[in-house]
DNA sequence: TCGGAATATTCCTAATGGGGAATATAATGA
DNA sequence: TCATTATATTCCCCATTAGGAATATTCCGA
């Protein structure tokens, strides 16, 4: 029952918070970090939980780790992140960390982010889906 | 977050089962511990949890308690069952238990039952959804 | 009133998870 | 080589949970 990882990623809010980002491009730690406004250790460790998981996939970036949904997400995840979609209306959270998320790429596209080459390689991916 | 409560619930194996079951209609405790056949403590516990945090409902019958999604289920909670309910061909254990339960149905409609009360009170409701 | 059936609760133990502080690791640039 | 940045890991504590054994509770019928 692999269905059951899947669930057990959902069972806590910041993962939400994580995995409703991730649904819109792939983001290295520190932008994650930044937009939820959590510290480091905390993002790192629930990352590692998904990514354990193989719910979510890392690549290493130069001294980044980003981090994104894999090509073909599970399908009950990708169920589960468009139902949360719908219901963002509940999920305040949801809807202020994406456009804290939006500014942030905003401000990166003007490139005097954190780490403009990982932003840069993700340009194609990040704007559309 | 309300949906957490939601996740929660489906993060475990034995309790997804009861939910794949009581998607179909009510059963008392001894039906759904007959039919998953696991220990008493175990399904009681289980139930208990999800009723806490009001995933379903439970009414007391005479001397059993019969459990049952409420009227109006969590949004969410009916999508995902939906949803386990298509991909229930990885689902073996979901099937066989849906058989158990129509098996179990059928054997006490000839009225040789542990509760038939119980099974005359939610006959309408049963057979149908 | 008593015994038995159905169900819930309590007590215990082991495992897991969340969160923080501190530390380790990896990669960069000076 | 060293300092710095980004990230992961380890250690520690606390809360939650799963599961079983035993017990309590509720309700029934004799």
């Amino acid at each position: 029952m692999d269905v059951i990882a899947v669930y057990k990623c959902l069972c806590d809010p910041m993962r939400l918070r994580l995995l409703n980002l991730l649904r819109e491009g792939p983001l290295c730690v520190c932008h994650l970090q930044e937009i939820l406004n959590e510290p480091q250790v905390k993002t790192s460790k629930h990352l590692g939980y998904m990514r354990r998981l193989k719910l979510i996939e890392a690549r290493r970036e130069n001294n980044w780790t980003i981090y994104a949904l894999p090509d073909r997400p599970h399908p009950l995840l990708e169920e589960n992140l468009k139902c949360l979609q719908d219901c963002r209306n509940e999920m305040q959270l949801f809807r202020k960390d994406q456009r804290k998320r939006a500014a942030l790429l905003k401000r990166l596209a003007k490139s005097d982010g954190c780490c403009p080459r990982a932003v840069i390689n993700l340009a194609p991916k990040s704007p559309t889906r």
